[in-house]
DNA sequence: AATAATTTGTCCGTATGTATA
DNA sequence: TTATACATACGGACAAATTAT
């Protein structure tokens, strides 16, 4: 499902919380998406995916290469 | 003539605009030229120079393989 | 046919400008 | 004014495909 763009929830944190969600799933087999198959699938910026991204280094959920890491989940 | 850095029309643009001129005039014989020798003739980026591209393609305007194709011109 | 060089496709890191809530 | 979001533009790295030798 799209992401919700009348939430007052950055767009960008709803990424996040759905990278986490699907990571502690175990939806993603690999590696999470690239920034391009997270821009397709939920119609946003490559910029808004990045700071996706950066929300969940910055918590330490996520390595350099993006393996699923589950660090202090 | 170079790209105008100081016009707003984005500079992929610009160069989609010059690319369509050309293909009108005739002046490619084959093909469009690669994306090596439009950066060099246009001091852009390659990056900038596949956006013109893409420009083209989603218009319809560009084959797979870059043929002058005059789709709809 | 086989190899080397070029071109293209894809992805990522970074920076800047604009618009808007 | 700041935070959010997007668009534009640069660059580099690497693999795959294509072309030249």
């Amino acid at each position: 499902m799209p992401l919700d763009y009348t939430n007052s929830v950055p767009l960008y944190i709803q990424l996040k919380d759905r990278i986490e969600e699907k990571v502690l799933h175990g939806t993603y087999t690999g590696k999470v998406p690239s920034e391009r198959e997270l821009m397709d699938e939920y119609y946003i910026s490559r910029s808004t995916v990045r700071q996706a991204f950066d929300a969940l280094t910055r918590e330490g959920r996520l390595s350099k290469n993006r393996e699923k890491e589950l660090l202090s989940l």
